[in-house]
DNA sequence: TTAGGGTTAACT
DNA sequence: AGTTAACCCTAA
């Protein structure tokens, strides 16, 4: 009756990011209780903000809301096993790839819902702006940040583009989820979204140093016969030279078709 | 206390 | 309609 919702403001926001980074995701209530805090968090309660860090894990995190996955389909008749992540990843670096290059942070004019591709430089910056601490930040602390961020926020990007073609992640292998502890929280989608991006990576970085050492080859290449036509040339320019100095006449479809 | 599933208010 | 985010409940 009294509250509508309470949605939370970005202070309120960023001061869960700095507590998560602070104690780590899981201590809400020690979040809750830090004096560094506690202003801002003194009306949530520590289930609150356990709420919120999963609604900004998830949300960022783009593949869809956490009841998404339900009902594992009741078909998928076991002989095919549904194309494995493994082999689809090897499609995406194009993608990957593409959406690399330094030229889009604040390019992107219509929304702000996308999160783009962010270089480790803009994403420091990033971190000490949402840090903002004024001495500047301790390189762990960044680099902690940094891991943070990219747990919803970069990972989420690439394994976006990565999965995308994927219709259905199928995350539950089989049915042996609901046993396996193995599930836990961030552990769950971090590893993996993880590995995938830093397969993704690795392919998009060999297929880019591959196209690079292509272009040398074909600059190389493109060198060389130019070399030649210059040799080649040079050898008709001397010749057409001796032959005219010594009085002979040639007309430029001899010299075009080299009949002389 | 926390993780995770479930419910509901407030959106598009 | 469907989705999202805040809130609630409960087992461990």
């Amino acid at each position: 009756m009294g509250a509508p919702k309470q949605k939370w403001t970005s202070e309120e926001e960023e001061a869960l990011r700095r507590g998560v980074l602070k104690h780590g995701a899981g201590k809400w209530r020690t979040i809750q209780k830090d004096p560094e805090f506690s202003p801002v968090l003194s009306s949530r309660s520590n289930i609150d903000l356990k709420d919120k860090w999963r609604n900004l894990s998830f949300s960022a995190s783009g593949l869809g809301s956490r009841d998404k996955l339900r009902v594992p389909r009741p078909k998928a008749p076991s002989s095919s096993p549904s194309p494995s992540p493994q082999l689809l990843l090897l499609s995406a670096p194009n993608n990957v790839a593409e959406a690399s290059p330094p030229e889009d942070c604040e390019k992107s004019p219509q929304d702000d819902k996308t999160p783009s591709p962010k270089l480790y430089s803009s994403m420091i910056l990033e971190a000490l702006d949402e840090l903002k601490e004024p001495n500047g930040s301790e390189v762990a602390t960044i680099c902690n940040f940094i891991e943070i961020d990219k747990s919803y926020k970069l990972t989420d990007s690439y394994a976006k583009r990565a999965l995308a073609p994927m219709k259905d992640p199928s995350l539950k292998k089989k049915d042996s989820a609901k046993s396996s502890k193995a599930a836990k929280g961030l552990g769950q989608l971090s590893p993996a979204l993880d590995a995938a991006e830093a397969a993704a990576m690795k392919v998009a970085d060999a297929e880019a140093k591959s196209h690079l050492a292509n272009e040398h080859m074909m600059e190389v290449e493109r060198i060389g016969k130019m070399a030649e036509e210059t040799e080649s040339l040079l050898e008709l320019a001397s010749e057409l030279y001796e032959r005219c100095s010594r009085g002979e006449a040639l007309t430029i479809l001899q010299v075009a078709h080299r009949e002389f």
